[in-house]
Formats: structure tokens, sequence, C-alpha cells
DNA sequence: GCTTCCGTTCAGGCCACTTTCAGGAACATC
DNA sequence: GATGTTCCTGAAAGTGGCCTGAACGGAAGC
């Protein structure tokens, strides 16, 4: 699954790289909209995330002459949140689907694969850690046989360890990719998810899916505990 | 199945291309008159949407010159709501039927259904959930024997939510492809109709058919609640 | 022209969910 | 074992998503 990221802000670039090479897809990174064109145009991708405000020529641009071109390719683009870009001529000019910034990784991802399942070029996603089975598409999840009612913060806490499952995943990378980039709070508030979490999916079960790696974070057992 | 979109507006263009590839059509688009002229003598296609309004040769033309050249491929034109361009134009030019613009995704799929059907180049589609039947063609709905009334609207909501039965579907989608493009209202509107919908189809029969995910959307459950 | 039906807007209210907070437990370090 | 740090946990506060009835305007039917 090729991605071609048009972007010009490094920080912004350099993450969603990691996060979408760490989810299987091979990802190449354009810094301007000359560029972003010419690598679109030079090798077949199966969806570009693009930026609206870029060095050179801007993202609608580099939309239009694509679609001009023949080229259907899935965009999904990211515009800033206050006026001056709009999101109606995103869409105007051929996007798929666009995003304000600042977004949270896991946003972007699920409206990555949003894109990629309406185009019909992904199979369906489902996560399973023995018998926990998370399915995002029909936002469902369930324990054995017994379905377990989440709300969206949890089943997106949930769903970011599922992809990262036997790793340690820190309180900062899952406040990184849960909530928005931009997001201000106390830490804390991934400890009490983590709390609501195994509150739901561990007690009832007596198993421990979630463990505590003091002073690292939390690692959630791949086989279910 | 397979479609060309003639279409200068890029995002009524990729709006239908998405629609109908989700719905398993093989779809090519083409931004001019001329270009898609072009594509539909070279290449066969089951039906051709055609857009009157087109840069260089305008949809009448590129209906007409298909028809001379003795291509009979099914053609639905598209048009705007006033004046200027007739419909009655349309159907003399040879197209096979016609849609107003603006219009709404599922319109236009129950149309180039229709279109198909008449042609004999499409089976019928049904949709089901449990006791719940609902048949675009004769535009009925009944659960068990009972025979629902429906409105327009809401028939256009259960068929769509219908068609991605299980899955979690968010307001924007049904606005997407309920409403018309060009529908800049209050996506409360949603909301709304899901209200009318539960009262004609959960409420008398004391099943929940159409489940509220909070944060997330709604889900049509499969087995009819 | 009148009535009826439908689509849409609006405003009030509720409650699930998110987030904050503060006290306490567990652990590490010295 | 004293101290400090990290994490746990229940409850409270605040927000906003969703529900719902009603009203308005327009279109279609009589």
């Amino acid at each position: 699954m090729r991605v071609l990221i048009v972007e010009d802000e490094k920080k912004v670039a350099g993450a969603v790289r990691r996060g979408l090479e760490a989810e299987g897809f091979a990802v190449d990174v354009a810094l301007t909209g000359t560029d972003g064109l010419w690598m679109a145009t030079e090798h077949p991708y199966d969806v570009i995330v693009l930026d609206i405000m870029l060095p050179g020529m801007n993202g609608y641009r580099v939309c239009e002459q694509l679609r001009d071109a023949g080229n259907w390719t899935p965009i999904l683009m990211l515009t800033a949140k206050d006026g001056e870009y709009d999101h109606a001529e995103a869409l105007d000019t051929g996007a798929d689907d666009y995003l304000t910034k600042p977004f949270s990784f896991v946003v972007l991802l699920a409206r990555l694969r949003a894109l990629l399942r309406r185009t019909g070029r992904a199979r369906p996603v489902v996560y399973t850690a023995g018998n926990l089975v998370v399915d995002p598409v029909t936002h469902r999840c369930s324990r054995g046989d017994v379905e377990v009612p989440l709300t969206a913060r949890e089943f997106a806490v949930l769903e970011f360890m599922l992809r990262r499952a036997g790793e340690v995943v820190s309180k900062g990378e899952i406040l990184d990719n849960v909530w928005d980039f931009a997001f201000e709070g106390d830490p804390n508030i991934v400890e009490v998810y983590i709390r609501h979490l195994r509150r739901k999916l561990d007690e009832p079960f007596g198993k421990q899916l979630i463990a505590t790696i003091r002073g690292a974070g939390y690692r959630l057992d791949p086989e279910g505990g």
C-alpha cells in the first residue's frame, strides 16, 4: 500500500511518515507542491495526503492538475483551521476528503483507511489479541462471545494499542496519536482511559490485557492476557 | 459493469466516481466533451453519465454524435435546474433518461440501476435485514407482513444505510450520499430522519434497527434488530 | 384556492462522555 | 524507613453530541 505525503512542515511530515510506515505503508514524502505533482504522476500511489499551504504550487493546484491529467488517486487534503483556505474548494478541485489541522494521527489513519475502503483498494481490517476482537468498520469490540460497548475515546485508545500489540507504548505516544497534536492537557487522562479499558476488558474476564511498565508506559498482551 | 462519467466539475465527478466504485462499478471519468466522446467510442461501456454543460463540446453534441455513429449505450443526462438547457432536448438527441442538478447520489444510483434494468443489463436488487424488506424498484418497504409507508427522503436514508448494513455510517456520509452535493444545511437533519425511521420501523415493532454510535454515527443491524 | 403532506429549521433539554482533580497506593532511591 | 516519583482510582464538573417536538414554508394534490 503506497502513500505519498506532500507537506512542507518537516515535523508533521516526519510524524505522519513514521506512523504510516509502522502501519505497513510504503511512504514517500514530497516537501513542495511541484515535487509532489511530479512524484504523483511518475509513480502509482494508492492514496495521497496533500497539504494545502505549500511553497511554490499550493495543494489546490496540485490536485487540480492531477485530476485534469486523468489521475484519480484518492486525495486527502490537510486544511488549516481558520478561513483563508477552504474545505469546499478542496472538494471542488477534486479532493476526496479533507482533514482540519491540528489533527491526531489515529484520525488521519482512520480517514485514510476509510478512503481506501471506499475506493475498494483495501481489505477490511480487524484487530485481534487472543479472544479480543476489535473491528473499526462496525465499531464493535468483543471478548470471546461477549460484546463490550466502548466509547469513542476508549475505542481509539484500544485500537492504537492493538496496532502496537506486544510493544511498550508510552503515555506520550498515546497522547500524540489518540489526541490532537495540539492537546495541552494532563497526561493523566491516559491513565484514566487505561483504567476504563481495564474495567471493561480485564476485570469481568479475569484476564490482564494491558500491563503497566512503570516508568516506560503500557503494553498490550498480543495473546489477550 | 462499466460506467463512463463525462462531467467537468471535479467535485461532482469525483463523488460520483467514488460512490459507483463502492457499488462495484468500474468507472472512467472524462472532464471534457471531446474526451468523453473519444472514450465512449474507443471503449465499451454499459452506461454513460453525461453532463450537458461541458467545456468544448456540450452534452447534446456528444450524445448526438454517438447515436449517429451507431453507438446506443444507455445515456443518463445531467441537466441544470433552470431553463437554458432543456430536458426535452436531451431526450431528442438520444439520451435515455435525465437527472436535474443538484441531485443526490442515491437518486443517481437508482436512475442508473433503472436504466440498466430497462436495457436488460442488470438484475433487480432488493435489500433485506431480518424481516425488513426494501425494494428500490417498487419503492416499497415492509417489516414482516406489514407494509410501512415511507417518504422519499426517509426511503433514501434507509436505502443507503441498508447498503452499508452492519457498518458505522457517519452523519457526514449520509449527508453526502442522500442529500444534494450542494446541500449546506445543518447535519441535524440526519438526526431528524433517523428519528422518523425509528418511529416508523422500530417503535411499532419493538425492535431497534438503527443504533446510535455516539461520536461516530449510526449503525443498522443487518439482522433487523 | 384550499388542504395536506413533506422537507427543513430551530430551540430546549438531557445525558453520555470527556476531562479535571485530589487523595491514596505502589514502587524506587537513598 | 524516609522521601520523592509514578501510577491508580473514584468522583465531580463541564461540554457537547444527540434527541425530540413543534413550527415554518413550499410543493403537490384535490
